[in-house]
DNA sequence: ATTAGGG
DNA sequence: CCCTAAT
């Protein structure tokens, strides 16, 4: 087995070293001392480890037809590459190199990031670099993870565009990814669910329509029936992801502040187009993301700002998995079944509530006991943070419930509408909305001085809010008067 | 137990 | 999100 390997010699560079050696420098360029991350996993554990594994999660993907990724599978290897964050040392065994790779299928959704991002960046600065990029690969694009990191240390640009263009469907991506996603994400398999109700097309277009606010070029998304082929592209891109992720970054540096505002904006939009249910699981990368870029907009903080950045990098793997399948459940024909036995409400005491909690599918695959044990073993919920991000579906689920029942019913709201989700309490919903009333009134001020500019800095405080929600959330804040108070003063309940 | 409201 | 007070 390869990975033994990588294990045995950290110092080996294996035979992607064009991977390795490509990517390397763009960290090195800018953090010469990466090895000094704060104590962490990434003082032992090396690229390369992760370009190897990568690699060989690919490998795996296509070879064996792997695609049917179980849930539980999804579940354990999270665990794995929280394990390798908290306690990098005690990967000691071949099963340890073996988890490390195969963790490395959690990639594949973080492409699904990559791959917006290289929209951002290929329609802005032009197709420039179609011709040469292509050509300057090798020719099968797809034959080896290299080719998507080659070039990488002459021009981070073309990398990206490299990417992109390879597929050739490249204003195809978002819209094949809704489609995708809004059925099941994971397993390939559930063709019926792939066309849900005409509500989530009804929030594509309301999310398209407050994408060109961006400036960004996406105008011409045509959508297109999701097909295999594109499911496909998506893993065969994988590669690019950590190269593109870097890349965003190095943009940033070299165009400075103000680029940054504004990749940070369409990133959010971009992936806000996700869709409803597919969101949700991007929600955690979400935050990972743009609160990387708010924490860290200034190009003069750079060492600092890579330091982190490799550190959030692995964060965002482990965040992505983070957040369960549930949510395509949810989404798709399961749903009756879920919720007619709910989840339990999370823990009154909300202790760590390890963030996946999805211990249904979970215990369903006992594929990998050793791997369970490996991560209950070690105190994987350090780090995590008990909070959720609030995804657009979630935010527009709850602004129909409160269409519905009006503002003051916050625990039916949460039954009918939020009972797959464990997290989210009555009281969040409600703090959720009172924020969104807030958040809103600020974006309609915005609205009135329509200074791009001006409106640029400030934005990058609040993650900007499809321009539709905005008006929901107003036209409701109308009807519901968030505090309802009769003119006595005291709350009165909307009878329904 | 649920909600309002402040931190 | 968390906590507390009020209901």
């Amino acid at each position: 087995m390869k990975c033994q390997r990588v294990k045995v010699d950290e110092s080996f560079v294996p035979s992607v070293e064009g991977k390795a050696v490509e990517v390397q420098p763009l960290l090195a360029e800018s953090k010469p001392d990466h090895t000094s991350i704060d104590g962490d996993a990434w003082k032992h554990l090396d690229i390369e480890d992760f370009s190897y594994g990568f690699e060989y999660g690919l490998k795996r993907n296509y070879g064996g037809l792997d695609c049917n990724t179980t849930q539980g599978q999804d579940e354990l290897e999270f665990g794995v590459l929280d394990g390798l964050l908290d306690e990098v040392d005690e990967v000691d065994d071949i099963h340890a190199a073996n988890d490390i790779s195969r963790a490395c299928e959690e990639f594949l959704l973080d492409v699904e990031l990559a791959e917006k991002i290289s929209d951002l960046d290929c329609a802005p600065l032009g197709r420039l670099h179609f011709g040469d990029s292509s050509s300057e690969s090798q020719s099968p694009g797809f034959s080896g993870s290299s080719n998507g990191v080659h070039g990488l240390s002459e021009s981070s640009i073309a990398v990206v565009t490299d990417s992109e263009c390879k597929i050739g469907v490249e204003n195809k991506t978002v819209k094949c990814e809704l489609n995708d996603s809004s059925g099941d994400n994971w397993d390939y398999q559930a063709p019926e669910n792939v066309f849900t109700t005409t509500h989530d097309l009804e929030n594509l277009d309301e999310v398209d329509d407050a994408k060109p606010e961006s400036g960004m070029s996406s105008d011409d998304n045509a959508k297109k029936p999701v097909q295999a082929s594109n499911l496909r592209q998506k893993r065969f891109r994988k590669p690019t992801l950590r190269v593109i992720s870097l890349t965003i970054r190095s943009h940033d540096e070299h165009l400075g502040g103000s680029v940054t505002l504004t990749k940070e904006e369409s990133l959010s939009e971009i992936i806000t187009q996700e869709t409803l249910d597919d969101d949700e699981k991007l929600s955690d990368l979400k935050s990972k993301c743009i609160n990387r870029r708010q924490k860290f907009p200034s190009p003069a903080s750079k060492d600092k700002c890579l330091k982190t950045e490799s550190h959030n990098e692995l964060n965002l793997v482990r965040g992505f998995k983070s957040v369960p399948r549930e949510g395509s459940f949810t989404g798709t024909s399961t749903q009756a079944s879920f919720e007619s036995c709910p989840q339990r409400g999370r823990p009154k005491k909300r202790p760590y509530v390890p963030v996946p909690e999805s211990d249904n599918e979970d215990a369903a695959s006992e594929s990998e006991g050793d791997n369970a044990k490996r991560r209950k073993s070690k105190k994987s919920a350090d780090r995590r943070k008990h909070q959720r991000m609030w995804t657009l579906s979630e935010v527009m689920k709850l602004i129909d419930g409160i269409a519905q029942y009006g503002t003051g019913r916050w625990t039916d709201i949460k039954k009918l509408l939020f009972s797959s989700s464990a997290y989210r309490t009555p009281v969040d919903l409600r703090d959720k909305w009172r924020n969104l009333l807030r958040a809103s009134s600020v974006q309609k001020q915005k609205l009135k001085q329509n200074k791009k500019e001006v409106d640029q800095k400030l934005k990058h405080a609040m993650r900007p809010l499809p321009k539709s929600v905005i008006c929901r959330i107003l036209e409701l804040a109308t009807v519901h008067p968030y505090p309802r108070f009769t003119p006595g003063g005291r709350y009165i309940r909307r009878k329904n």
